[in-house]
DNA sequence: TGTTGGCACTCTGGTCGGATGACTGCTAGC
DNA sequence: GCTAGCAGTCATCCGACCAGAGTGCCAACA
C-alpha cells in the first residue's frame, strides 16, 4: 500500500492530526511551521496537490486548506502502528466499572456509559451472544391459557425472555410438566444441540406437551438464527452526537440517532465492522449506511469465560482521533472480560 | 382561578395557540387579525400590558410581540376543558402498536416508540410496578460458588433478575433446595408479603440455607422498596429533542440528553408530575429540576389487570401543543392497557 | 528533476451603516 | 372604556468593504 513517498505520507499524516484536533482545514504554511520536515511551503503544496489528486484530502473551497477524505483516515489507520496504551486517567475511570455492577445487563449498562465518557463519542454495547452460550435454566411460566412466557437463562447470567406463539389453550400443569421435561433434556447444553434436544423429545411427548414443547424448540432455534432479535444493545452518550459539535447540519444529526435508534441496524453495523478484524474501524462511506456517510465506527470483541462474545464499539464523526479510540476501545473491552469473569466467578 | 376577564383570557389563549403553532412572538395587530374580536389593536395592546403585569406573558425584547410565560401555559392548560379525541390517524398509528408485540419488554419499547412518533417529542414508558404485581414465580440460578443470580418473575410478564450478595460460598444442590422453599413459599403472593414470608422462611430454615433465603428475602425488599432501582425505563424519540428546533442553545439540548439519561431523575420526574393529577402536565420550571426549565412534562398512568400499573409521559418544550400531546398520552395509555389485557390474556 | 521564492488570484468571515419593518407605550379624543 | 395615531425602540436584513488565509503557477536555481 506504500504508494507514497515518506514525505507525502508524512504531510498526509500531519493533516490528519492537525484537522482532528483543530477541526480546521490545514494550509500548507500552517503546516511548514509546526513540522520540521526542511522544505518550504511550496514544496509542500505541490505534494499537497498530488495528495489530492490521489484522493487523500481535498478542498471544501478555492482557498481553504485540505481536509482529509475518508480515504485519508484510513491510509493513516492502516499505519498506525500498534496502538497506544490507555492514560491513568482511563484506567482509573474502567476501572471504577468493574466495580460495584450487579448483574450482567448492569455490568453492560455501566460499560457503554463508560465507553461513551471515555471518548465522547456515542457507545454501542452487544450483550454476549446467545447462540454460543450454554443454557443453565429454562423456564415456562403459564399467564394465561393462551400465553406462556419463556425464560432462557445463559451461564453468562443472561436472561432472555419471550412469549410463545400457542395453537391450542394450555393448562397450568402442562406447563409444569414440560418445563421439568425440558429442563431435565437441556440444563448445560449449548443453544444450536438445545433446540434439536428439544424438539426430540418433543416428537415422543405425550400429545398434550407437544404443541408446548414445539414452541419451546422454536423459541431456542429463533435464538439462534434470528440475527439479532434477541440481542441486547445498550447504547450510551449518544448526547454527544450532538454535544461534540462536529455536525453542521442538524439533519444529519437528525439522520443519526434516527438510524442508532433501530437495534438491528447498530448490530449489523457492528458485525459488518469487524469482519475486516479486531479491533477494526470503519470510516465514512466504508460503513453500509450512507446515512452514516459522515462517521467512523471502532468496534472490538470481548469473550466470556464459557466461549460466547460480544462486540462493543462506538460511533462517532470521520473526524476522531482514532489512536485515542482504538485504545480506549480496547482497553474497555479488556476490562469488560476481566469483570465478566468476576461476575460470573 | 378566573382573575381574568373573558376578553383577557381570550386573548390569552390566542397568544399560546399563536405562538405554539407559528414559534414566534405574537403581537397586537397579528392578534386582531386572526380573532374577531370586535375591539381595534390598541384595546387589545392595553390588555396585553395588563396580561404582563400579571405575569402570564413576556417580551422577549422591547420592539417584539408577547411569548407564554410559564403561568402563562399554565393557566392555559388548566382552562382546557375536556381533552381532544385523538384523531383517526393517531388511533391507527396506536392500532399498529397492539399488534404483534411479542413480550412485555417489546411491548414497553413498542409503546415508547409510538408515543414518540405521535407527539415528536421524546417518550418516556416505566415498566409496570413490580411491588404491586404478584409473584409468578423465582428462579435462583447458580452461576459460580459467590453468585447467584435471582430471576423475579411476576404475573405481569415482567421480569426482573438481580444478583445476590452473598457472605459464604453456596454448592449448587443447595441453591436448588433453596428455589423450591422459596416457590413453595411465595408463589402468587405480593411482593411485599413474599418478602416477609420468606424471611420467616429462612428463620426456620437449615443453617445452610439460611444466608441464601436472607439473601433472597433482601433481594425482593428491594424490589419493593428501592426507588427506581429495579424499575425499568423506556425511552423513545429522543432525537426529538434536537430535531423539533425548539432550542437555540446547544448546551441546553445536551443538558436535557443528559438529564434523561438517568433513569432515576425520569422516574422522579413522573412520579411528581403524576401526584398533581392523572393525566398531569408539569411545565417548565414548575419541574423539580432546573436543568429542564425549557421543557415540559405530560404524563398518565396505566393500571395492568393485576392491580400495578406504571407510568408513561412525554417530555417536549414548554412550547407544546398540550391539548394535542395530553390526547395522545391518554389514547397511548388506555391502548397500552388493551394490548396489555391480551398479552396477559 | 526537484525545490524555492514570489506574485496574482480567490474565497471566506467579520464588521459597519443604513434601510426596513414589526412592535410597543402613550396620549388625546370620542 | 375604547380607538386612532404617533413617536420611539429594537432586531433583522442587505450590500459594501476589508483583512486574512491559502492556493496555483511561474521563473529561477541547485
Amino acid at each position: 500500500m506504500n504508494i507514497l513517498d515518506d514525505r507525502k505520507a508524512a504531510i498526509l499524516k500531519a493533516i490528519v492530526r492537525d484537522y482532528v484536533s483543530e477541526g480546521e482545514p490545514v494550509g500548507s504554511k500552517r503546516l511548514t511551521d509546526s513540522m520540521k520536515l526542511g522544505v518550504s511551503s511550496a514544496t509542500v503544496r505541490a505534494d499537497m496537490a498530488a495528495l489530492e489528486d490521489a484522493g487523500f484530502i481535498a478542498q471544501p473551497h478555492t482557498s481553504a486548506g485540505r481536509v482529509p477524505t475518508d480515504l485519508g483516515y484510513r491510509y493513516f489507520v492502516d499505519a498506525l502502528g500498534q496502538t497506544e496504551e490507555p492514560t491513568a486517567e482511563q484506567r482509573a475511570a474502567i476501572e471504577a466499572l468493574l466495580l460495584g455492577a450487579g448483574d450482567l445487563e448492569d455490568l453492560l449498562r455501566r460499560t457503554s456509559s463508560v465507553l461513551s465518557r471515555l471518548t465522547r463519542f456515542a457507545a454501542l454495547v452487544v450483550a454476549p451472544r446467545l447462540d454460543r452460550s450454554r443454557l443453565r435454566h429454562v423456564e415456562l411460566v403459564h399467564l394465561g391459557p393462551h400465553s406462556v412466557l419463556a425464560v432462557l437463562i445463559a451461564d453468562t447470567g443472561r436472561v432472555d425472555k419471550r412469549m410463545l406463539d400457542l395453537d391450542k389453550p394450555v393448562s397450568e400443569t402442562d406447563v409444569h410438566r414440560a418445563r421439568h421435561v425440558v429442563n431435565e433434556a437441556v440444563s448445560g447444553l449449548g443453544l444450536r444441540h438445545a433446540a434439536d434436544v428439544v424438539a426430540g423429545v418433543a416428537a415422543g411427548a405425550p400429545e398434550e406437551l407437544e404443541g408446548l414443547l414445539d414452541a419451546v424448540a422454536g423459541t431456542i432455534t429463533r435464538g439462534v438464527t434470528d440475527a439479532g432479535a434477541g440481542d441486547q444493545v445498550f447504547l450510551g452518550g449518544t448526547v454527544n452526537i450532538v454535544a461534540g459539535g462536529y455536525f453542521e447540519r442538524l439533519e444529519q444529526v437528525k439522520q443519526v440517532y434516527e438510524t442508532i435508534e433501530e437495534q438491528v441496524v447498530v448490530l449489523k453495523m457492528l458485525r459488518d465492522t469487524l469482519e475486516s478484524g479486531d479491533p477494526a474501524v470503519k470510516i465514512g462511506t466504508e460503513l453500509p449506511l450512507v446515512e452514516l456517510a459522515a462517521c467512523s465506527v471502532v468496534a472490538a470483541t470481548y469473550e466470556t469465560g464459557g466461549g460466547s462474545g460480544g462486540s462493543l464499539g462506538v460511533l462517532g464523526p470521520t473526524r476522531m482521533d482514532y489512536p485515542r479510540t482504538l485504545a480506549a476501545v480496547q482497553a474497555v473491552a479488556s476490562s469488560l472480560e476481566r469483570a465478566l469473569g468476576e461476575l460470573v466467578g
